[in-house]
RNA sequence: GUCCCCAUCGUCUAGCCCGGUCCAGGACACCACCCUUUCACGGUGAGAACCGGGGUUCGAAUCCCCGUGGGGACGCCA
């Protein structure tokens, strides 16, 4: 609806959109609106001034994409707002969870800055007067509350189960699709008002389980009771829990209590093919792009892009000013789909311009995994590996590029490329210029690349010829191939010895 | 099948709320050229979109309706 970015104030919902049609549901919805908003003012605190926000996964898998947009919003509306964001874990599938996938919920949150200020304590994160912030440990709380249903007639036991009541006339219908007779009950509409869609209405007409026949309480029950318990003001959740958000007012209403805003945020499809990005696609995993080396800010810049912008043209933007500008109402309705290239596109933005010193250390890091190249890049020594590093840092678009990409200045069996020898050499007498560079090094101010250009330069004039004639044939001994840094910084960064230790041998073979 | 959400270049999007300034702007990708010491970066340029149909209006990408398409939800999963 497009009266998504009016978020009209007070509820006063009920009496916009005139004539045709909605005089009826208007008038039930008053009845509805009516009967919650009683009760709420007993159960529900003091007027809530600071936003609170929570992120809620479970530890059920891989941290993706999908999770680390909806943990951002969360965080940065938090931010924006000066308001608390808090982590809580829901991990009421006993079947599904496990310690591992929930270490990656923190490894990846801590990875991208995105800090909570309440929530399980990990590191410099957590605490709080709401805990504990795991659902398996809050199993008194659920109970409690269920009981508080029990009691006042909005909740029954069936077998085995503890359902929710509805209020409303019964009636009995075979359900075409599930193939079996239910009972349904007479409502009028829920209605939610979200500060990204606008007035949502869906209709809620059977009661559903709250408690399982093992006695465990189901997400909708727990959600909303923990959204209550931690006095959360904003839900800012995937749209995919649109369609569960009636069920969970209906919830806040049997316990009396105001719902806090919802905020539905579109969901991210997959690259490729259709639906929404899951933890099995391609590049959908948090994980795979911290091992990746990707700049962790990059993906966050990129992620905030996906169903929010600026309002203008600014794409790269330093995540203070993303924080001041970011909200609700600048967040799209329509779906987004993952673009790799894009995000590896910001990426190289954002190496590029990365201080040595951290370029060097996320090299290393990144090195460090991959031990073939990491032993060999190490036992050449720390300023050649940070020489190397820099001299490359203008030329790469990720950090996973360097090892292949550096692999001849730390190993002197680097393979030589037949198809770019024979093409340099098919031309002048290259041995000839390689002969002449050598001599030049020799003696030349290697201190350089500016005194290096300078000699080569000279020497090229010096023998009617250009810097390229020269320039090739090196970097074909010197590298093995036709792509790689400057030539005269590799020279300077590979120092003499090695450079006419190279250059002969090239000229041996 | 039922219900809900959405709809601008291949992709992310600006514009839409408050109709004219839009023969629709930016970015990624692609192509060409320039720069150049290879490869990149960078610069310049090209191609590329208002889903369709009705309506309202002097005028619609913008408002309304209907289609169509895409997405989501329909569990004693979360």
């Amino acid at each position: 609806m497009p009266t998504a970015r009016d978020p009209s104030p007070g509820g006063a919902t009920v009496t916009e959109r005139a004539p045709t049609g909605a005089a009826l549901t208007g008038g039930m919805r008053w009845v509805f609106l009516h009967v919650y908003s009683t009760p709420a003012a007993r159960f529900s605190t003091a007027v809530m001034s600071q936003v609170r926000v929570r992120f809620a996964p479970s530890p059920t898998g891989f941290f993706h994409i999908g999770s680390a947009r909806t943990a951002l919003f969360n965080w940065l509306y938090a931010r924006h707002t000066g308001g608390v964001f808090i982590l809580r874990i829901e991990d009421t599938d006993k079947e599904r969870n496990s310690d591992a996938y929930l270490g990656l919920i923190y490894d990846s949150l801590n990875w991208l800055g995105l800090n909570w200020g309440e929530g399980p304590e990990v590191g410099k994160n957590g605490g709080g007067d709401f805990g504990p912030y795991r659902q398996s440990e809050r199993s008194e709380i659920y109970r409690e509350h269920v009981q508080r249903l029990l009691d006042g007639g909005r909740a029954y036991e069936k077998d085995g189960a503890t359902w929710f009541k509805l209020l409303g006339d019964r009636y009995e219908v075979f359900d075409e699709h599930r193939k079996k007779t239910v009972t349904k009950v007479k409502l009028p509409p829920v209605v939610i008002d979200d500060r990204i869609r606008g007035r949502v209405e869906r209709l809620e007409d059977e009661d559903f389980v709250i408690v399982r026949s093992d006695g465990n309480p189901v997400f909708h029950l727990v959600n909303v009771v923990d959204d209550i318990a931690m006095n959360v003001t904003h839900i800012i959740r995937g749209e995919d829990h649109l369609s569960n958000t009636s069920k969970h007012v209906l919830l806040y209403e049997g316990f009396g209590v105001q719902p806090p805003a919802f905020a539905h945020i579109p969901l991210i499809l997959k690259q490729n093919g259709p639906g929404k990005m899951s933890k099995r696609d391609q590049g959908a995993l948090i994980e795979e792009y911290q091992r990746r080396g990707y700049l962790s800010e990059a993906l966050v810049n990129f992620l905030c892009l996906l169903g929010w912008n600026p309002g203008d043209d600014r794409e790269k933007m330093p995540i203070a000013e993303i924080i001041r500008l970011f909200d609700l109402p600048g967040v799209n309705q329509s779906n987004a789909r993952f673009d790799d290239k894009k995000l590896a596109h910001m990426n190289m933005a954002y190496l590029l311009e990365l201080p040595a010193d951290r370029f060097v250390a996320i090299a290393r890091e990144y090195f460090q995994l991959h031990s073939a190249a990491h032993s060999a890049a190490m036992a050449a020594g720390d300023s050649y590996f940070r020489d190397v590093m820099l001299l490359s840092q203008p030329k790469v678009k990720g950090v996973e590029e360097l090892p292949a990409y550096t692999a001849y200045f730390f190993n002197e069996d680097f393979s030589i490329d037949a198809k770019v020898r024979d093409k340099v050499m098919a031309k002048g007498d290259p041995k000839a210029r390689l002969r002449e560079l050598a001599e030049m090094l020799k003696a030349g101010d290697l201190s350089s690349d500016s005194a290096v250009e300078e000699a080569m330069k000279a020497l090229a004039a010096k023998n009617g010829l250009g810097f390229g004639d020269y320039q090739s044939v090196a970097r074909l001994a010197l590298s093995g191939t036709n792509v790689g840094p400057s030539i005269t910084g590799m020279i300077r960064v590979m120092g003499r010895e090695r450079v006419l230790m190279r250059i002969e041998r090239f000229l041996a073979m």
